[in-house]
This record gives structure tokens, C-alpha cells and sequence, in this order.
DNA sequence: CATGAATGAGCATTCATTCAT
DNA sequence: GATGAATGAATGCTCATTCAT
């Protein structure tokens, strides 16, 4: 599963590149800039620098920048659910959803770190908008989720029951996602790592336990 | 710390309303703009709309949307950084300091609502900028604050010694500060009440402690 | 029933120029712009330029390039109808009512030249347009007032039995309307002359009568 | 008075169909796409789309839009003269010619309906440009042989000695041209049915003539 | 002959800002 | 203090045209 630009796996004869691939190029350059600079701050201009082209030339491949961004969020949930869904019909226990969920997300964000930024800074603008109702219905998904898992876990006693669930939810939700903000592919911690440590401070905490005995 | 254009200090002859009143009004007005739309997608004709004005008006106010951008934040801070001082004076132990940090950090959140949110999204974007140096400043004493904080209480063997220092404080200052993105003033939870809950999860872990006995 | 913007209730004494004034002299000024190079080869700063102001300050009169049109022939329109409505409420016979109609259209082409010039050339493709709704609904109107009278002509057999009367309707329609694309105002016939002269034409022919005796 | 890039008199060495066929196919989509939606609105796209083909590849056929534009419209004026010559050669009578003349009109629109619609909406914007000379000058023609048509049926005392000839001329010029805009081809009238119809008109109006005894 | 991809100039529109009143 | 009107730079987008394949 290739990540970045050019997987250019078999070199076709004659031809000099299939049209779909260069509309993901051109997705992941626009993610790219979206995320560090801000959905409305980036100029269709800008985008088209860093692909090397005029600005006028993206719309032979796109409709319009809103289209790109469109695009952008939605291949990124599409992703998103294949993975969640793979979990959450795994028939696990509401502990292992847990942890099977926050690793599948620590995965997303090192997959789609720049759609994840999108997602948290423009999403709440979004949502409302016809266009974007995909992302209202994908938080509908996500809150049921994480929602029921923590309440299979509560009813299991393997959550704590003193806490607001829906508090609980949040936290976990945020600290999560919220990642996307500061982490870089490649850096010392892979995805799993950082999966493990949060996942360790979500549920044991990070003050030192009593010893029992 | 300059700012500019104070309000006169000579009273204006026949006014009745002190200038600063209005000032902060306005300000309140814009910031609450700025939070829920971000500060690009903001017209200063929104604003003036919502302050019963015209746009141009808002120039015998203030010098641009940036410098108001700028006194929302710079305020923001410096109340902020009044109730971290005070903490960090205070001489408290590791675990206390952060109950009071979060706490702190919880009533500012239910102070600064909308300079909070401004500041989670617009942050990284600004800070880079001259004028806004003074983000960057504070995120480094920020930083330096909770950092030290968590590394005495490892030492102390009250946090936990396992975890990597670095990507715990990113934790818990995500997990504190996301909150401003779905808090409203007034709801079910008193902002202590939040803090409780937050540091009783952050400390303790939301599963179930096996009885030690 | 106030069309534009500011309701200005009261005028304020020391106003130099009324607000309603600058934007018919601004839609005059387009509308002459439209009629000599088309709607869609008319730059909104072409429009801009023969007003003497820059092509963005002509938004803070106006919506959109559009919205001028819309009010240029919806002006036109409305005072069309008022001559019409009159002529058609003056209970005259067939003969007296195609002359009146006749007689006021030239009147509308000499006070609106370059919306009636524009009307001609861009209606068909408008009135499909919602927005341009209102074109279709006076085409209606038009043709009803126009066949009604003819065919109470041939009733009354002042108008000729033997010619199809929607062809017929159709020649004298085109025929009075069409004069737009070459009359100029303060040329050396008035507009009752020009009149005069078609309606003989229409009526009479152009060929020499045999002396009836 | 130079055409461009006929196709070439060598015949291709493999290809089967000819070329100028086509290139007609082309020009006949083109102007008919024209016609409906003016020469301005009509992108190359829409051609394109219309003849089955990518815009781009309408250059191998054409050097530009503007080029199929002459070339519609050289070449209805081309056939129109062939037939107006006929008649004006004839020596018949102003009446006869009249007629002729008439009838003739009612023949081209028939067969270039589409072009003359595109002559009517866009020729005065297009005469003053050097490219489009041949339509100015098709013009001064078009009025000498008119105008001098009407002047000896005067000085003959077949037309009418007290209108102006000039607005006569235009009567009968607009009257019979304007028909372009409404004329399908195969509706219920047949061109020289319509000719019938309007010479009648234009010869003896629209009023009932007092009965000679 | 036709396609796919790109160019580059131009367009309608937006918006922060200015300033005389 | 506030308004009305304007500026000017920038923005998203369109479209005729080019050209290698």
C-alpha cells in the first residue's frame, strides 16, 4: 500500500502516466498545503505551485477547490471505515476495541496526517454545508462507535463507572485525533508505539499506582 | 509589551461612555466571531454587523482585523499566564501543581472561551510572524512550565517513569486544551468540576484498577 | 415597495447626493455598455471604466454583473407596462388600440433605447433563467395584448381576415421593436414620427392604392 | 478576398472520406450552437461536445473559434449573393424585384437559418473589425440594392411617394430578416409561403381596404 | 485525426482598508 | 464616532489555444 507520490510499480509501455494517479498526486500536494496553511488561507495559486503547473490547469482535473478538498476528506474517511468497521466487527471485547481502535487511528494519522489536520481544523465549518454532510454523517458513526464501546465497557466493569461517559468519550476522541497536529511520519515513535503509550495513559493514567501488597 | 492606539487618556470632553468599555465590547464581539467561523473566513463587515456598526467604522477602533486578531490574544495570555504564575510561585508539589494547572487552565477555558478556540487553530499559523512572536514566547514558557512539572514528579515517583516525558506533556496539554473546542459556558459542568473529572482521568487511567486486597 | 439596499427612512439634511441617484446614473451607464457590446462581452470594468471608478467599487452598489441586468430590464419593464396598461384600459377599438400601442412602444424606445437594445438581443437566452422569470411573464403578457387587439380587429373586420393573425402579430411585433437597433434618440425623426410613418406602413402598405374611381 | 486553409487540393494518400465534408458537418454544428447561445456564450467545449469530439481537436480542422465564425459567415453570404445577383440581373420591375428580393430572403433563412440568426445578433459587433470586413461591405450592397429597388418603384409610382425611403428601407429590411429568430424549417408555413404572406403585408398592410365602388 | 494535459490571459467577485463628510 | 463611497490587490475560475503523443 503505497503511501507517497510516485509508486510507478509496473511502467506502462507507451504510455506516459494513467490519469488517476496523477489526480492523487495532485490530491496529496493540495492535503499537503490544506493542512499547513489552512483550507481558506491556501490559494488555488499556491497549490499549483507546489505541483508545478498554473493555477488555471488544476481545473482540467478538478472542479474547483472545494472539489479537492471534498475528495480529500472523503477517500481519507472512506479508509477510515474500512479499518474501524474491520475492528468493530471483529466481536472483541470492549477493552481490545478500545485499544484495536486508538492503533487503527494512530495508523490513519500516520497514513492521512495532512487529511486528519484538515479534518480537525475545517470540519466543524464543514459539516453543515449539503455538500459536506458526509462528515455529520460520518461523526454520527464515530460517536456511536466509541460510545457504545465504552458503555459495553462500563457495563463489563472494565471502565470505570464514576466518570461521565460522554466526558470520557471527548477525552479520549480529542487526545487521539488531536495528535495529528504535532506528529511527523517517520519520526522516532512509529504509529504503534505512540498507540501503545496513549493507550497505557488513557487507561492506567499517568500517576504512579499504589503498590498492591 | 507595546500595544497601540490606547484610548486617550484625556477624557473626551462630552462622551459618556468610557472609550475602553466599548473597545473591550468590540473585541468580545469580533472574538466570538473569529471562534466560530476562524479568523480567514471572517469579514470585518461581520464583525461591524454583529457590533451594529458599519465596516469601515470599526478603523476609528482599531488599526486592522489583525491588531484586533492581536489584543484578543495578547489579553487572552496575559490573564492566562497571571493565573500560571501564580500557581508556579506557589511552591506546590508536582502532582498539586498540575491539579492547579488544569484547573487553572479549565477556568480560563470558561473565561477566554473564544480567545481559546482562536488561539487552538490559528496558533500555529501566527505564530511564525513578527508580531506575533509573543504566541511563540508563550508557548515555550508553557511548555517549560508543564515539562518541568511532569519531569519533578517522575523524579518524585509520583508520575510515572515509564512513559516518554515529551509525548505525555503533548497529552495532557491536548487533552486539556482540545476542550475549549466543544465547552460552552454554562452547561451541565462547572469548568472545576471538568478539571476533576479530567485529572482524575488523566492520573488514574479510565479502567477499572484491579482491588488491591 | 423599496428595491435597493439602504431604507434611509429619513434623509439626512447635510447628505450631498442621494444614494438612489448615483445607482440609476451607474445603471444607465452599464445599460449603454450592454446595448453597444452585449451582456457577456461587456467587462463589468468596461462598465466600470465609462463610470469612472475602479471595477470593484461598482459591488458596493451592486451584487453582481447580473443584478444590473436584473434591474435594468425590470426597470424598462415596469414602465412598459404602465404605458401598456393604460393604452389597453382606455377602452378603444382594435384600430385606435394597435395605434396607441404602436405610438407608446416608440415612446419606450426613445426613453429606453439601450434596455430595449438589450432586451432584443439577450431575452431569449435569460428568460429560461429563474431569475429572469419575469421576462417570460411579460412575453406572455405582450403577446396576449397584442393578438387579442389584432384579432378583435379582424373581428371587427377592420384588419385583414385572410393573413394568419399569429404571423401577423409576429411582423408587427418585430417590425415596431427591431427600430431600437438603429433609432437614436434626438435624431431627425421623433418618435411619433417614426410612428406615423410604420403604422401607415402596417396598415396601409407600401404600395401605390389604384384610385378608387 | 482571401479564405484560409482550404482544404487541400491534393487529395490525402490513404484517407477515405473527404475533408471538406467534414469541415462542413463542423461548421454546421458550430453554427447551430451559435444561433442558440450567441457567439460569446458558445465555448469551443460545446462544439466540441456537440460534434463528439475533444476541443483541442477542433484545431486540427480550424485555426480558431473566430475562424469558424467567418467561415459560417462568408460563406451564407456567399450563396445569398449568388441568389440576390440573380435577381437584381433579371430586369424586372421595382415591384417584381421587391418580390423577388423578398422571397429570396425567405429562401436563405430557410436554408442558413442558423447563420443568419448568428449575422443578426452579431454582425454589428463584428463589422468594424478588420476580419469582417466582407460583412460592412455586404451591408452598403444590401442597402444599394434595396434603396435603389424603393427609389424607382417611387419614381415609377409603384411605392408609395410620401414615406421616407430610408425608414421604409429599414421597414422592409428588419421585417423580413427578423423572421430568423422565430423561423424553424418544416413548420407549418413554407418559406415562400411566408414570402406570400409578408409581401402581402408590406404591399397593402394590414388594414381592410375600403371597397373601390 | 484525435486525445490529454497544460498554458496564460482575462474575468467576476471579495475584502481589508482609506477618507472626506 | 460613524457613514458612504471608493480603492486596489488578490482570489477562484473560465476558456481559447497549443502541442507532444
Amino acid at each position: 500500500m503505497p503511501t507517497n507520490k510516485k509508486p510507478q510499480v509496473t511502467a506502462p509501455k507507451k504510455s506516459t502516466a494513467p490519469a488517476p494517479q496523477r489526480r492523487r498526486e495532485l490530491l496529496d500536494t493540495a492535503a499537503e498545503v490544506f493542512a499547513e496553511q489552512g483550507y481558506n488561507a491556501t490559494t488555488v495559486r499556491k497549490i499549483a505551485d507546489h505541483a508545478g503547473m498554473l493555477a488555471g490547469s488544476l481545473y482540467y482535473h478538478f472542479d474547483s477547490k472545494e472539489s479537492m478538498l471534498e475528495e480529500i476528506l472523503r477517500s481519507f474517511l472512506d479508509e477510515l471505515w474500512d479499518g474501524y468497521d474491520a475492528v468493530l466487527d471483529a466481536g472483541l471485547g470492549p477493552r481490545e476495541t478500545l485499544e484495536a481502535l486508538v492503533t487503527e487511528s494512530f495508523r490513519e494519522i500516520d497514513r492521512h496526517r495532512a487529511a486528519v489536520a484538515i479534518y480537525q481544523k475545517e470540519s466543524k465549518q464543514l459539516a453543515p454545508q449539503e455538500r459536506f454532510a458526509f462528515l455529520a454523517e460520518s461523526q454520527r458513526k464515530f460517536q456511536k462507535a466509541w460510545l457504545s464501546t465504552l458503555e459495553r465497557g462500563v457495563a463489563a466493569r472494565v471502565f470505570r463507572a464514576d466518570l461521565d461517559v460522554r466526558l470520557t468519550y471527548r477525552f479520549v476522541r480529542d487526545t487521539v485525533w488531536v495528535a495529528a497536529s504535532w506528529y511527523r511520519p517517520g519520526g522516532q515513535h512509529s504509529p504503534e508505539e505512540i498507540a501503545r503509550q496513549y493507550l497505557s495513559m488513557v487507561l492506567d493514567g499517568i500517576a504512579v499506582r499504589e503498590e498492591p501488597l
